[in-house]
DNA sequence: CTTGGTTAATAATTCACCAGA
DNA sequence: TCTGGTGAATTATTAACCAAG
């Protein structure tokens, strides 16, 4: 079971989540849960469950061979290390999360729900991967601060130039807790920083919108911790970076298809799968593009018009497409489309925006653009590059002065990276006319909030200021920010003001950026009544502004209210 | 059954999420997840578990007798409206999370899981309310915005004043789905604003450091809507909404025992359950006066000695106990002890501290003294006040100016609500000495988080800006910010800078406050190898500053690293 | 005890869905 | 349509361990 299977088709059910809280059955009783069938179903069958042998179309998970090879491959000289579960609590624990499934493969009676292949139940298959060899202990991660930006673009090279994906086979007959390595590229990977490559993994993510739970499934690497990871940038042991390396690698070929990869042998091999429904996408995600267009549309106009939604749509989906030039992940679906961005997908968008439910702010955290870690930059060459992706511009953490403050040219920060200016594509939704406004698509160019996301992530590194901080400190002023708000050092007592203040410039022309407010939920529906939320504006002194009137005012004042349908 | 039932132990395990997120049981087969017996055994008895009817200890449930008779009160009646599930996704989706309980209780096979008294396992007995009658429709909320204070203040008396917790025998002859409402209370507060009483509640679960979960679980509501309830203010109807009140209602007594009933009638019914162990408490939630004494502790000193440890556990300790006047919720344990501020959970918070997992701020929404709301604050005359609980001053949106910066004090607030100063308490360890230090606890008094958020609070009443705005930005000011960050208004262009700028002082001053940085994570560890978080600090040209400065040096240079054991 | 890893549990968010106007 | 309500999923955050210096 170590060698080349087939392309198999197998589903994996049941996040690790939800496995892990699941309950002890007890006979086949009504649990306290009635299935939910449909859509929800899947995470319903647990691993119990026989009876679902056929359901959840939904299922299916493409796994190369390649990748199932070399899971077999792991799995066969694991050691099994880390058995040391967590005793103390009584019961089993759950030790590193795979071992526990190896030890329910080893249960007789679960065992058949392992590895079912062309079936739509079975237990994550991925976690046969378990207790794979350390290899690349942690000496990998060296003073790696300063030269990021080399290191991850170097990284993306010898990639796109490796016989990446080696099988399993090609590699297969290390030492057993050494050198598990699979392809290069994963190797190239775990030399670098690990939170770095956290960071572009992250992204990619975003980008395509992948949920964190498949790589999770896949990867059987702990939520929180594959989070936390992603967040923070908490290390985790090569032998899982492994994994979820082989993961990235194996995405990248899947979605992008032959893009990455240099050499065409693997790309055919894999470029099948990618024609059909080859990855589920049960809950649907609102690329960060879609999310900066919509928005941008909102700011003009809460209630678009049928036609001015599907022309969003269309929008949306050229500029999606264009991210992944010419690759169009999520189709453009007209209405009764499920996939896709759908007409009526906007709708709901608009709906819960105005509701206050939806992200008051860009993307919380737009990846869009961090150069700084390309590993996965829009891979091939941009094809239909419609008015979208942005030019790139040098902003050397001090660049767009705009205002009177000290405009003291960072020192702390010796490093230039090149941060590209996703622009934030501003769609002029013609507040008028009822069918077929014109939504034109033009491209501001300014610090968009996905660039300090970049200017964040560099002063990270090179202050050397824990990540965690910038993290923080980046979703403070891109994401959690409720706009508006200018984020600047205190100059506070008046006394003490050293000329040194670097990056407060950019800080500030970025903050003017975020003052993309739509944080009024101007009630539309004066009546005091009832919901206390979508209070009415507070049409104050506005323009030099208490807080408060930023909050509230910083839309244009005019298309507030405009509905036009 | 829908009578006087005596006091009932009831257990309620399994949460609605993991409930939902269950698995079909398919045989008594090994599941995917091991039992974890201590602990966490708890939640893993599902509905179906019959095995562990004598264990979780912890799981006690001490619902008054009251409590039970109201809600089999409301059971007899209900209509089961809401009936329409989900059926479109197929299956039976989960209409209300009640009515779904309501129907595994009509599942004979599980009948008797349902309200076991006495015994260890069951199903949360409080699903019994669903369908409840609609009563007090929406009419309720109506122009409150202006009259919070007065409002909230007189639900306050009211309160303490009414004959609280009327008996269901005392209403239970109204008619079917016209008006359930249990006691006087929860009317009172249905009639007040959804979202402050929303916060109210939320205040008082942060206060205790009850988990929501509980309340979702005693209510029966939907966990996502509740939270939504209480972060965004989103609406709830009535009819669930006095579950919510009616538990908070109850809750309060329980707790805070006689507390908040003026007629002794019903305490002492009450008082006697909050004798031993009437709440579980299985996962230790840190109270947010404990999280500041331990941030104070944590800027003097990064590692205290087990003997400051101690001593922290005291302080934390008393100060929790004077919240709660006298009644400390959460005993002073000292190693052993599995309850309370133990010493090794202080050591467990100063270790994660340390790795950047916790917050890096101050309990992220330090409900502390949102005095604007106080329907529940500490009820009883204060008793053994130590050198906490601060004075209260007013401070009307613009006291304490210390900036030089336009100190116009606002003009779009006209309220004037006195606001506590539950001063930080600053913990002074000794950075020298290894056992016996001594931890003074004086009383700053200056503008705290906490006030902030009352001051903030306020604003999103007066200017009348939706809530969930007012919420976000206080968020981002109390909690999220990383502290050092001035937040101010946008002086940008340097042009249209018009004299009117309330709250901007306020801001400005409490900034200062919140300038706690603990941001630094000073690796103690200068090996560039490894983990890349924990990099050095950055000792920049710090004091008037970048933001990266504020965020790398705010702290007191000194008392850093001073590592004592 | 301390850090590097790791995790169960919990809570916030996101995207929907449904009824009624 | 839209808005009040709601909710299943998903993800971030908390408070713990555990092994090994």
């Amino acid at each position: 079971m170590s060698d080349n299977t087939n392309n198999l088709l197998v589903s994996v059910s049941g996040s690790s989540h939800v496995a892990s809280g699941g309950s002890p059955p007890d006979g086949p009783l009504g649990q306290d849960h009635d299935g939910k069938e449909g859509e929800a179903a899947e995470e319903n069958m647990e691993t119990q469950d026989m009876a679902g042998e056929g359901r959840a179309i939904e299922e299916h998970y493409e796994l190369s061979k390649d990748q199932l090879s070399a899971m077999y491959d792991e799995f066969a000289k694991s050691k099994d290390r880390e058995e040391d579960m967590r005793l103390t609590q009584g019961g089993e624990g759950e030790g590193d999360g795979l071992s526990r499934r190896l030890h329910i493969a080893e249960e007789p009676s679960l065992a058949r729900v392992m590895v079912s292949v062309g079936s739509e139940d079975g237990e994550n298959p991925i976690g046969l991967q378990a207790g794979a060899g350390e290899g690349e202990t942690d000496q990998q991660l060296h003073g790696e601060v300063n030269r990021l930006q080399s290191v991850v673009q170097s990284a993306m090279e010898t990639y796109v130039s490796s016989p990446v994906v080696a099988n399993s086979s090609t590699r297969s007959s290390l030492s057993l807790s050494d050198d598990p390595l699979p392809s290069t590229f994963a190797r190239e990977l775990l030399q670098r920083d690990q939170s770095l490559v956290a960071q572009a993994i992250r992204k990619y993510l975003h980008q395509y919108s992948i949920p964190q739970r498949e790589v999770v499934e896949k990867t059987g690497i702990n939520q929180s911790h594959l989070s936390q990871h992603f967040t923070r940038g908490v290390p985790i042991k090569p032998a899982k970076r492994v994994k979820l390396y082989h993961w990235f690698e194996q995405d990248q070929l899947q979605r992008t298809g032959k893009l990455l990869t240099a050499d065409g042998s693997l790309t055919s091999v894999l470029e099948s799968p990618k024609v059909e429904g080859y990855r589920r996408r049960p809950r649907w995600r609102w690329s960060p593009v879609a999310t900066q267009i919509l928005t941008e549309a909102f700011k003009k106009n809460r209630f678009p018009t049928r036609e001015q939604r599907l022309e969003l749509s269309r929008i949306c989906c050229e500029a999606e497409s264009a991210m992944n030039n010419g690759e169009p992940l999520q189709v453009q679906g007209a209405s009764g489309d499920s996939e896709g961005i759908t007409e009526q997908r906007i709708n709901t968008w608009f709906t819960n925006r105005r509701k206050g439910l939806v992200s008051p702010s860009p993307t919380t955290d737009s990846f869009s653009s961090l150069s700084g870690l390309s590993i996965l930059q829009s891979p091939n060459t941009l094809t239909s590059t419609p008015s979208f992706d942005a030019s790139a511009s040098d902003l050397s953490l001090s660049s767009s002065a705009a205002t009177p403050t000290r405009t003291q040219t960072a020192t702390v920060s010796p490093l230039t990276i090149p941060i590209n200016l996703t622009s934030t594509p501003s769609v002029s939704l013609g507040a008028g006319g009822n069918s077929t406004d014109t939504i034109s698509l033009t491209t501001p160019l300014a610090l968009s909030p996905a660039n300090l996301q970049a200017l964040l992530s560099q002063l990270q590194v090179q202050s050397n200021v824990a990540p965690i901080l910038a993290q923080s400190l980046g979703q403070i002023l891109v994401g959690q920010l409720p706009q508006g708000l200018l984020v600047q050092s205190p100059s506070g007592g008046g006394a003490g003001s050293n000329g040194s203040g670097p990056a407060t410039v950019s800080l500030e022309s970025i903050t003017k950026q975020l003052q993309v407010v739509d944080s009024l939920n101007t009630g539309n529906e004066a009546t005091p009544e009832s919901g206390d939320n979508e209070g009415g504006v507070v049409s104050g002194e506005t323009n030099s502004l208490a807080v408060e009137e930023i909050i509230a005012n910083t839309a244009e004042p005019s298309a507030i209210n405009s509905r036009q349908n």
